[in-house]
DNA sequence: AGCTGACATAGACTACTGTCGATATAGACA
DNA sequence: TGTCTATATCGACAGTAGTCTATGTCAGCT
């Protein structure tokens, strides 16, 4: 499934009740976000001045093995909350923010409530 | 831990990196929100006019067994997304939303990027 | 008290996930 | 070409999560 796609088209949770099919497309995204080394890469990531950061220094910030923080930012890139860009031998890694916008407006309840 | 301090003390994830006690906490709840089915029992709760579902009514959406909806009405319970309150025979499910709102302001990225 | 219906809990089973060490791949450079 | 560094992929293993059936608990009713 397309990364941005799995989104785009669910209204509110508090509009109307998820479909199945919007249900599992959603799901992803959270169960991505369901994981306490995930969410720190990804505030790393969100919150690092300049917009992008180095794998390297991701590695550096956590005392787990190199494969297994690869492992997690593609687990974060293939629900497409980040994107990776290769340059000369080091990977950039870059949040995607209409990703987490798209979460965040799933999450909205309405005024009337 | 205390439902709703799970999420009250972490910055958006586009502020600073969180450290590893408040990922964990946050990690918590998406977890929860992380499997279709209760994505969709908490848009139906959510989006219920009057604000309360009976389980049997959720029950009824769902082709799945009555022990195993009870099991994910307390996963979402448990992380303060839902509150439960018995009257009569029947158990009413109510939405929290702090708890959404809290989640939708984590994910917020800053109007500076 | 006993019965019935609504919901929760317990235990078992399968499938998935996070982690690791080992290895592959890609680029820079001598 | 060969080597070194940075990152990704592979395969294995332990722990976890979703589902089920069986059973327990609670409230209302006869």
């Amino acid at each position: 499934m397309e990364p941005l796609q799995i989104l785009e088209c669910s209204p509110p949770l508090a509009r109307e009740p998820l479909d199945a099919e919007q249900a599992a497309g959603v799901a992803r995204v959270f169960k991505a976000l369901g994981d306490p080394v995930r969410l720190r890469i990804l505030s790393i990531v969100a919150s690092h001045a300049g917009g992008e950061v180095c794998v390297c220094d991701i590695n550096d910030a956590f005392e787990l093995s190199q494969p297994t923080i690869s492992h997690h930012l593609k687990v974060l890139k293939d629900v497409g909350l980040l994107t990776a860009e290769r340059r000369a031998s080091w990977v950039y890694y870059r949040l995607v923010p209409e990703a987490l916008a798209e979460l965040s407006g799933l999450l909205n309840t309405p005024v009337t409530v």
